[in-house]
DNA sequence: ACGGGTAACGG
DNA sequence: CCGTTACC
C-alpha cells in the first residue's frame, strides 16, 4: 500500500450491532485490531460511531505471474505478512481482453508495500499496490463515503439511496434528452446528488502561543513556548475560551467577545487536557491550518508537560493531522485548493490567509493587530475567540454551503472527508476512476502502462516548452463595435470528451476497423466497439448538471433552501468537470495520458473552428473568439439562433449566449477587451489596468477611464467622452510629474511565487523582498512585495518616500495601462501628456506601433 | 506539490 | 528568457 499510510488507533465509540442511517464520513486502518473501519456520523444523536470491518477483508496487490511463479518466490510467500495467492480475471482495458492476474494477499498494508522489504519490493512488477489501503476497502465494498448507511446486526448495510418519488418522474423526463448509454449513469449520479445531507455537529478551535522571540512563529515541532489561549467555536452555539495566566499575580476573567464561557488558568496543562475533552466531544473539529499548526503544536505541547499519550486524540501523520475520535478538517488547505478557489469560489479570494478568505466570502474582517505578543489578555481573548469564530463560520455560511459541497466532493470523488478538504482535484478525479475500474472489474493501469500503450502527444504547442498544442485564440478586430452579442460553448471539453468517447481505453484502441476514426486534427483514433471509461463519467457529469442541476439552480417553483441546494450540487460538478481535461496532461497524474489531453484540445479547435466558418457562412462578421467563445459583430436573433441551432445539430454542443454588449472595445491584442453592457456594467478583461500588482494610483485612473466609457450610449458620445478622458489623463500625469502622491499609491504589489533563496534571477519584487528580509521581516513564498521604483533600484514601499520615486518610469507605465484602450480610441497618449508626435517610418506608413 | 495551454507586460 | 498575472 502507500507509503504514506496512516495507521491510527481509533477510540470512539464503537457503532452498536443496529445503528440507524448514518453518513459515511471517513474509513481508516486499525494498526492493532488488524482491521479496517469506517467512522459514521449519525445525525439524530450527532455521534460518530466506528464500525470495524467484519468481512475479513485483506490488503492485496495484484501480480500479472500466474500462482505457481509467484508460489515459488519465497520472499513474497514466505514475507512475514504474506497470506495467500488468488487468481482473479480483470479486464485489461488498455487491450480490450480479460486477464488472468494473481491477487497477492496481506495480513496488514504495510507488508503489501510501505515497509522495507515490503511484499511489493520482491516483485519486479505489481499492480494496484499504491492505494491507500482505506481506498482499496472502500473501493471493494463499494462504499461511497458521504452517504447513508446503516448497521444491522453487526452488518454494514446501505441506507436509504433511493430517488425520492417527487423527483423521479422528472428524473426521467429529463433522461429523454440524453444518450441511451447515458441514463444508468446519470440515474446514478442523482441517487448520490439527490441524498440529502444532514447537518454535522461540529467545533472549530484556534489557539494562540506566546512566542519566545518576537515576531518568530513559534516551532510547532518543539512547541517550546506557552499556549496562551485556546478558542472554540461549535455549531451547537458552544463559544467557549480558556485562557493561561501564568503571571503570578490574580487576573479575573476578561470579558471576551463573543464569548459565553471564559476561564482563566494557571496550569497550561489543564488548558490542554481541556482542549482534548472538548475535541473527543466532536464528530467533525476544524481548524484553519492545524495541519502544519495548531494540533501540531497542541499536540507536542502536551507531550513536553507531561500529559500521557493515550488523553491525546491528535495523531500526526507525515504532513496531516488526525483525530482519534472525530474528523479533522483543515480549512486552510481547503480553500487553498485551487479548484475551490476558482471554480467554487469566483476567484474571490487570492491570499490564503484566514483574514482574506474570511473578508471576502464573509465580509467579516478581523480586528487589524500588529504584534501579539504586545497584546494583553482581553484584547489576545478577542483575538482568539474571534479565529474559531470565523473559522466555523467558514463552514456555517450560506447555510452550511462549504460542509454540504464537501459532502458532496465527497460522494462524487469517492474520497473520505479528511482527503477532500486537503487533496487537490486530481485525487479525486483520480479516486473516481478507482473507484470505477474496481467496480466494473477492470484492472488498474500502471502509470507506465498508458504511455507505453498510448505514446505521447504528435500536436505541436504554440508556447514552446508545452506538451500539446492547446487552444485557439483569434486576432482581434481592433476599434470599437456596436451590438456585440457573444456565444459560448458550454462546457467544451467535458463534451468534447462525452461527444468523441475519449478515454485512456478507446483512444488509440487495439482494433483496425477503428483506425479511420479520427479525432479532427489529430492521428488519434478512437475506439468504435466500446464506451470509453473517462466519456461516460465525464458525460453523465455534464448533461445531469446541464439538464438536471443547473436549470434548478435557478428554477421556478422551488424553495430558496432548495435552489441553493441544486446550486451547490451544480458547484461542484463544475469543479469536477472543469478539471476532468487538464489532470489527464498533467505528468503527475496516475493517469496521464497525452493523447487524451490532446485530443480534447483539438475537438475544442475545431468546435471553434467551424462555429467560426458557420458564423461566416450566415453573414456574421467574427470579431474575436478565445477557445470556446465567439464575438459577433451585431447578429440578428435569426442569426444567433441559427449558430445555436447548427452546433447542436452537428457537433452536439450546447452554444449560447453568453452576453451582449451596447459596445465592445477591442485593440489588437488577444485576452484583452472592454465590453459595456446594454445597462451600462463593464466587462474588463485581462487590461493591465485591472490587474492586481499595478500601483492604485494606475489603478484608480484606469478606473475612471472605463467609468467614463461605461457612460457612452451611442457614437456621437464619443467625442464628449474623450473630452474627459483627456482631461483625466493630464490630471493623473500631472500628479505623478509633480509628485503629489503617497508612497502607497505608487506601490506594486507582486506577489512572491517561490521562497526567495529560490530565485535564480532577481526580478524587481524579488530584490525588494530581500531587502525586506534585510531589514529583519519575516518574507515567505506567497507573501505579496509592496515596492516602488526608484531612479535606479527598486526599494520596499515601506521605507520609500515620494521624492525617491522614478517619475518618469512611471510616466511609461501610465502610458503601457492606458495605451490600451487609447489606441482602441483613436487616441495617443503623447499628445494627451503633450509630447510631440513620433514621427518614425512606422507611423508614416500607418503601421501600427508594437506592442 | 499535486489540472492544461495561450497571451500580455516588464525587466 | 524569466516571472507574474490574467483568460479560458
Amino acid at each position: 500500500m502507500s507509503e504514506e499510510e496512516e495507521i491510527i488507533q481509533p477510540k470512539g465509540r464503537v457503532a452498536p450491532d443496529d445503528l440507524g442511517s448514518s453518513i459515511l464520513l471517513s474509513a481508516g486502518y486499525d494498526g492493532a485490531l488488524q482491521k479496517a473501519y469506517v467512522r459514521l456520523y449519525e445525525p439524530e444523536s450527532q455521534e460518530i460511531y466506528i464500525w470495524y470491518d467484519n468481512t475479513g477483508h485483506l490488503p492485496y496487490l495484484l501480480s500479472k505471474k500466474p500462482v505457481e511463479e509467484l508460489e515459488a518466490n519465497r520472499r513474497v510467500v514466505g514475507h512475514d505478512g504474506f497470506k495467500s495467492l488468488d487468481p482473479v480475471i480483470k479486464f485489461d482495458a488498455l487491450t480490450g481482453e480479460e486477464i488472468m492476474v494473481t491477487k497477492v494477499v496481506a495480513k496488514d498494508p504495510l507488508s503489501v508495500g510501505g515497509s522495507p522489504g515490503c511484499i511489493r519490493s520482491h516483485l519486479d512488477e505489481s499492480w494496484e499496490s499504491r492505494i491507500r489501503y482505506y481506498g482499496c476497502y472502500i473501493y471493494d465494498e463499494h462504499l461511497v463515503p458521504g452517504m447513508p448507511y446503516r448497521v444491522q446486526g453487526g452488518r454494514l448495510v446501505q441506507g436509504d439511496w433511493s430517488l425520492p418519488s417527487s423527483v423521479e418522474a422528472q428524473f426521467d423526463e429529463i433522461l429523454s434528452h440524453t444518450e441511451e448509454h447515458l441514463k444508468e449513469p446519470m440515474r446514478d449520479w442523482a441517487r448520490l446528488l439527490q441524498s440529502p445531507v444532514p447537518r454535522i455537529r461540529r467545533v472549530a478551535v484556534d489557539i494562540e502561543v506566546r512566542p519566545s522571540v518576537r515576531n518568530r512563529v513559534p516551532s510547532p515541532d518543539e512547541a517550546k513556548d506557552p499556549i496562551t489561549a485556546v478558542a472554540f467555536a461549535g455549531s451547537d452555539g458552544l463559544r467557549k475560551i480558556l485562557m493561561l495566566n501564568d503571571s503570578g499575580l490574580p487576573v479575573e476573567a476578561p470579558r471576551i467577545e463573543g464569548a459565553d464561557e471564559v476561564t482563566v488558568h494557571e496550569s497550561e496543562r489543564e488548558i490542554i487536557q481541556e482542549t482534548f475533552r472538548v475535541l473527543d466531544r466532536y464528530p467533525v473539529v476544524l481548524t484553519f491550518n492545524g495541519d502544519d499548526f495548531d494540533f501540531k503544536y497542541l499536540r507536542n505541547r502536551a507531550r513536553n508537560l507531561g500529559v500521557p499519550d493515550d488523553e491525546n486524540p491528535i495523531t500526526l501523520g507525515r504532513r496531516f493531522a488526525f483525530l482519534t475520535n472525530g474528523v479533522h478538517i483543515d480549512l486552510y488547505q481547503f480553500f487553498r485548493n485551487r479548484s475551490i478557489q476558482g471554480y467554487a469560489f469566483g476567484n474571490v479570494y487570492r491570499e490564503h490567509t484566514l483574514d482574506e478568505i474570511a473578508s471576502s466570502i464573509l465580509k467579516e474582517g478581523k480586528i487589524a493587530v500588529q504584534d501579539i505578543a504586545e497584546l494583553g489578555i482581553k484584547e489576545l481573548g478577542d483575538y482568539c475567540m474571534q479565529d474559531a469564530y470565523i473559522t466555523y463560520q467558514l463552514t456555517a455560511f450560506n447555510d452550511d454551503l462549504v460542509m454540504d459541497l464537501m459532502v458532496l466532493l465527497s460522494r462524487i470523488s469517492k474520497s473520505i472527508l479528511e482527503d477532500v478538504s486537503r487533496m487537490g482535484v486530481s485525487r479525486w478525479i483520480l479516486s473516481l476512476m478507482e473507484w470505477e475500474h474496481r467496480r466494473l472489474g477492470w484492472l488498474i493501469p500502471n502509470t507506465q502502462d498508458i504511455i507505453e500503450a498510448k505514446g505521447g502527444t504528435t500536436t505541436e504547442a504554440i508556447i514552446k516548452g508545452k506538451k500539446y498544442q492547446g487552444a485557439i485564440v483569434r486576432d482581434p478586430v481592433p476599434g470599437i463595435h456596436f451590438e456585440v452579442t457573444v456565444l459560448d460553448f458550454a462546457s467544451l471539453y467535458p463534451s468534447a470528451i462525452r461527444n468523441w468517447n475519449l478515454s485512456y481505453d478507446t483512444l488509440l484502441c487495439t482494433h483496425k476497423e477503428c483506425r479511420g476514426n479520427l479525432v479532427p486534427g489529430t492521428r488519434h483514433w478512437v475506439c468504435t466497439k466500446r464506451r470509453g471509461m473517462t466519456s461516460v463519467l465525464i458525460g453523465s457529469l455534464k448533461d445531469i448538471r446541464v439538464l438536471w442541476y443547473k436549470p434548478r439552480s435557478r428554477g421556478k417553483g422551488l424553495s430558496e433552501g432548495e435552489r441553493q441546494y441544486y446550486n451547490v450540487v451544480q458547484q461542484a460538478l463544475k469543479v469536477f468537470l472543469n478539471a476532468s481535461y487538464g489532470v489527464f496532461g498533467a505528468e503527475s497524474f496516475p493517469l496521464y495520458c497525452p493523447p487524451l489531453a490532446e485530443s480534447t484540445a483539438a475537438v475544442g479547435r475545431y468546435a471553434l473552428e467551424e462555429a467560426t466558418k458557420k458564423s461566416a457562412e450566415l453573414g456574421i462578421e467574427v470579431l474575436y473568439g478565445d477557445t470556446d467563445s465567439v464575438f459577433l459583430n451585431h447578429p440578428s436573433s435569426q442569426q444567433t439562433d441559427a449558430l445555436t441551432a447548427w452546433a447542436d445539430e452537428k457537433l452536439g454542443i450546447d452554444l449560447e449566449v453568453d452576453k451582449v454588449y451596447r459596445y465592445a472595445v477591442f485593440s489588437r491584442r488577444k485576452k484583452n477587451y472592454l465590453g459595456v453592457y446594454k445597462d451600462g456594467r463593464l466587462d474588463v478583461k485581462g487590461m493591465t489596468g485591472k490587474k492586481r500588482h499595478i500601483p492604485p494610483i494606475l489603478k484608480a485612473a484606469f478606473d475612471e477611464l472605463t467609468g467614463i466609457l461605461g457612460g457612452v450610449q451611442t457614437v456621437e458620445e464619443f467625442p464628449a467622452a474623450k473630452e474627459n478622458i483627456r482631461g483625466l489623463v493630464e490630471e493623473v500625469h500631472r500628479r505623478l510629474m509633480e509628485r503629489d502622491f503617497k508612497v502607497e499609491e505608487v506601490a506594486f504589489q507582486m506577489q512572491l511565487g517561490k521562497p526567495l533563496r529560490q530565485y535564480d534571477t532577481s526580478p524587481q519584487h524579488v530584490k525588494a523582498g530581500r531587502m525586506l528580509e534585510e531589514q529583519g521581516y519575516e518574507v515567505v513564498a506567497g507573501d505579496i512585495i509592496s515596492y516602488v521604483v526608484t531612479r535606479d533600484d527598486v526599494v520596499p514601499a515601506v521605507s520609500a518616500k515620494p521624492r525617491d520615486v522614478d517619475v518618469r518610469k512611471y510616466e511609461e507605465y501610465l502610458e503601457g495601462t492606458f495605451e490600451q484602450l487609447l489606441d482602441a480610441l483613436d487616441m495617443s497618449f503623447d499628445e494627451l501628456v503633450g509630447r510631440p508626435r513620433q514621427t518614425s517610418l512606422g507611423a508614416f506608413f500607418g503601421v501600427p506601433p508594437k506592442r
